[in-house]
Order: structure tokens, then C-alpha cells, then sequence
DNA sequence: ACTAACTAGGACTAAAATAGTCCCAGATTG
DNA sequence: CAATCTGGGACTATTTTAGTCCTAGTTAGT
């Protein structure tokens, strides 16, 4: 399914709420806004706040708010605060393959790997709040969009 | 994390097996092949056959062969056979949103979706098992290898 | 015809990752 | 010093994923 966690999604969410102002904002007010669990959104909130997306104000009054500009944050960085670094197979990380010897296919992988790494960097989380692109309006077909050549460039199907 | 399930990468892995020649090979033959389960290898075959990528020989001398060229196989297809659809997150496929009203993020989403579609839609079985890419040779840096003008191009930030 | 070697399909179990809740400690405000 | 908030982590429940097994049907060889 490539899918997310859901805990990507939610940061993501909480941050798009932020973005709205430069304000602090408690955790319970953004479950409230978000309608979702207080404690739940307390933990997305720390696990942004430890990777300095979001930056704390502790005590009475206290809360978040959006350590930088939306337009300088990446969604790349919302998903790795999240869920840790992107790595769509085992392999296709740092860790080593004992499979190495069996199998032909570790340094494709990695590449793919960066491909879609570099598709969220260039999504800046001001960008993702923006509307515009609602379901089936877009003429996105995954086309053009992608150069591969690093994969491609070197054999002959192109 | 962002990961394929175990399938998806298994399923490549056979694929890739088979790639190597035209011949009819036995689930147990592959596994074999692969030091893998042979259970896990049969049924991981039974669904890439259900999906067309792979033609099955019933019988004695039975067995698996590619439905197609190798370089007419896309990583996108072997992915869809055995995880089924891509999908980010729950709201960038095709079923409702409850929270649409809360979250204006679905739209990007469902672009950033594509956009990875897009790019192992490009990249063919073929490539895949190609050699020369051991890692940290590449310079694939996810620098100028995505456009995602899709969203951006009706922003500001570049 | 019968047997051995296969695939087709699905039920079932086991294991692991994920999601969600709760608790206690420290900071700040009034 | 009481109320309100974050910091950090332990804990539990739930869901997903992975892996095994069983029965039925097909073909080749003898």
C-alpha cells in the first residue's frame, strides 16, 4: 500500500493548523480545533517539538507554535520527525543486506528511495495547505513529472 | 517510515528471479533460487498471477514464467499486485473524507501521490535488476530530479 | 488408470508494528 | 501554592502483516 503512518498524517494535520498564525497554541486547543484525542495530539506535539518543528513555551499559558515559516518547512521533514527516515524497503537504507549476493536489486532501490525523498522536499508545508487541488481537478498523471534518468540513463530502454 | 510491505519487496525479488531468463520456473524451484520459504514464494506467485505479471503452467513440469518482457514490467505494477493501490495516506486515495472540512490537505496530497506513482511507473523491472548502482555511487541528490510544479506553480515559493 | 508433480484458493495462526492512553515530573503564571 | 501547561516515557489494546497449512483441481509420465 506505501502508506504512511497515521502519525505522519496527524503531524502534518497539526502543523497545517498552526501554519494558520504565529501564535501558541496548547495542545488542547489544537485537539479541539482538530477534533482529536487530547492526549494524542499532546504526543504529536512532543515528537514535533523534538525535532524543532514546533517550538515549546512551557508552564501556565504555555503551548506551540510553528518553529519557522511555513514556506520553510518541508514535508519531508514533517514525515521524518514522524515516522523516521523514508526508506520504502529494508535495503534501501543505510543498514546492511545480507542478501546482497541473491539479489541484484539494493542500489535501484535506493534510488527510487531518493526520488520520492526529493518529491517531498520540494513540498513546502505552505504549499500543502493551499487549496486548489481538489480531487480529480489536477491533470497530474505522473507523466513528465519524474525524471528517472539516474536509473534509466545508464541502460536502453529508456 | 514509508515502507513497502515485506510482499512488495519479495515480490520484486521473484520478479527479478524470473527476469533472468524465458523458462518456466516451479515455485519451489524459486525459492529455492532466492533461499526463501518455499510457502511464502508459492504464494507470493499465486498473487502475481492473479495480477497478470506472471503466467502460471498447471501440471506436472508446471510452473511460473514472466507474462512479459522484463523492461514492460513497471515497479508500479509488481507494487500494485502485491500491496495493491498506492495510497500516502487514507485521504489521498479515492475513499471519502470525513475531515474535509477540517483539513484542506487532501488535494496535495492525492498529487504528491501521483507524483510517486509517476515515478516507479517509470522505472521498469528491467532497470531494476540492472547492476551499477551500489550505494552512495550515485549522485541522485532528490535535487532537480522532481517537478512538482503541480503544486507549486500556483504558489509563490518556488 | 493411477501416481507424482504442480498450481489455485483460501483458512488459519503467529508475530510485529501501530495507535492510543495514562502517569508523574518539571516549568510558569497569577 | 494552586492551576495550567509541556517533557518524557511506560503501558496496553488494536490492527496489520507475515507466514503456514490444507484441500481441490490440472497435467505428465508410466
Amino acid at each position: 500500500m506505501l502508506r504512511l503512518s497515521k502519525f505522519a498524517d496527524y503531524g502534518t494535520q497539526v502543523m497545517a493548523y498552526m501554519a494558520k498564525d504565529g501564535a501558541v497554541h496548547s495542545a488542547s486547543e489544537v485537539a479541539s480545533g482538530l477534533d482529536m484525542a487530547a492526549a494524542t495530539v499532546s504526543k504529536i506535539l512532543k515528537m514535533l517539538a523534538r525535532e524543532n518543528l514546533v517550538a515549546s513555551v512551557m508552564g501556565a499559558k504555555g503551548g506551540y507554535m510553528l518553529a519557522r515559516p511555513p514556506q520553510d518547512i518541508s514535508m519531508a521533514e514533517i514525515i521524518n520527525a514522524m515516522d523516521g527516515p523514508i526508506s520504502i524497503t529494508e535495503c534501501s537504507g543505510d543498514s546492511s543486506c545480507t542478501r546482497e549476493s541473491l539479489c541484484s536489486t539494493r542500489g535501484n532501490w535506493q534510488v527510487i528511495n531518493r526520488i520520492i525523498q526529493g518529491a517531498l522536499e520540494k513540498v513546502s508545508l505552505a504549499e500543502m495547505i493551499k487549496p486548489g487541488h481538489q480531487a480529480g481537478k489536477h491533470h497530474v498523471s505522473g507523466q513528465h513529472i519524474v525524471d528517472t534518468s539516474a536509473i534509466s540513463r545508464r541502460g536502453k530502454s529508456a
